[in-house]
DNA sequence: ATACAATATTGAGTCCAGTCAGTTTAATTC
DNA sequence: GAATTAAACTGACTGGACTCAATATTGTAT
């Protein structure tokens, strides 16, 4: 049995090409428009295929808005971690991870709180939510090694102060007082309190 | 002109009485299926009123669920405040406002969620949408109270940790992953929690 | 009382996410 | 390469939250 499983048939090709169309659709009328103003029907009309097709690929227009914007998140904290090797400080080495988050999910304010909705909301079976859930995961990793890099004694777990961390950034983000906050000033805004939570 | 304003005519009481008949409706069918298992409609219905008439007195379903619990969550609220009184432990004070309104939130685990997605997502300009925000400001504000008690210096200021106290709440009650936790599960993980953060 | 204005009510209708029975297309078998 | 099976696709349809033009009710002025 060989290593590499057999090139994919038409069957498959055309899945993934269909798929791709979705993303493109979705993204670009997500993007243009904002979630709530655009239609399913009108994302499918885009990507050419039919109406029920489109659950196929995402059983909710939720798990649409997920599957366009995990990868973009993902980069983001990949970024953030990178950058955040950089910096000693334990404060700003973790709003190094914050930073590009918050950015990513600014950049439309209403597809970033439709966003969150759906990842606390949503239904955890999904796959697409699945992977949002993986992403906070790995962020709250991210958060919790560095602050076990240089740990005083005395400190709590950095794995439920990750949690925190991630906690104050989704409540932050998605409550609706915050959403006339501009990029520094929400940031701004979750640094205070991450420094309370982390002070020594 | 007399302090008192004029009794109210036919009708105001008209109203008032429609008012009452809807809340107690949605609360007896909300409580008996769960918010998302009734609909708009079955509520008209059982209140004896047109199906246009329900969105007079709550624009959406989930001002209507709001309208129903916020004054299950005020009492929760107030049965807190007055037992965080008898404590000493700033810990277990901060959790005796805490525990009430976990219980008020877990009597029916979906609606408890629904609340707060509404809470965070809803239309802020709605009226009991803002009763309910109100509420959290009353809880993050006896929080801060007892954290203001006895302050050991260089300790943050006791408004943003209430603030941090408010999000692990929300993000505990609401993260589809702890869904399964029963409630002694739930308040235990959120101690966790806030000990870590107003650790001395 | 009568006319008029203001407010409240109503249910048929709209909009849209999501479903499903029927059809098409690809893979497999002989 | 025909027949058979399995998988993917489709759009007419459904259910349910919410709207709005038409109607009814209450209050007020004469």
């Amino acid at each position: 049995m060989p290593v590499t499983s057999k090139p994919p048939g038409r069957r498959e090709r055309n899945k993934q090409e269909k798929l791709d169309r979705i993303t493109a659709a979705a993204a670009e009328l997500f993007a243009k428009y904002g979630v709530e103003d655009v239609t399913t029907q009108q994302i499918a009309d885009k990507a050419d295929i039919g109406t029920g097709t489109l659950f196929l690929y995402a059983k909710t227009k939720g798990e649409l808005l997920l599957l366009v914007q995990n990868t973009n998140y993902a980069e983001a904290l990949e970024r953030g971690r990178a950058h955040a090797e950089t910096i000693k400080d334990p404060l700003d080495a973790v709003m190094s991870i914050v930073r590009p988050i918050v950015e990513c999910n600014r950049t439309q304010i209403d597809n970033g709180r439709y966003y969150l909705r759906e990842m606390v909301f949503g239904d955890p079976t999904e796959p697409h939510h699945n992977a949002a859930l993986s992403i906070v995961g790995q962020t709250e990793e991210a958060v919790a090694a560095i602050l076990d890099r240089e740990r005083p004694p005395g400190t709590g777990d950095p794995a439920t102060t990750a949690r925190i961390v991630s906690a104050i950034m989704f409540v932050s983000m998605a409550a609706s007082g915050n959403a006339g906050l501009d990029l520094e000033a929400l940031v701004q805004n979750i640094r205070k309190q991450i420094s309370l939570l982390i002070r020594r």
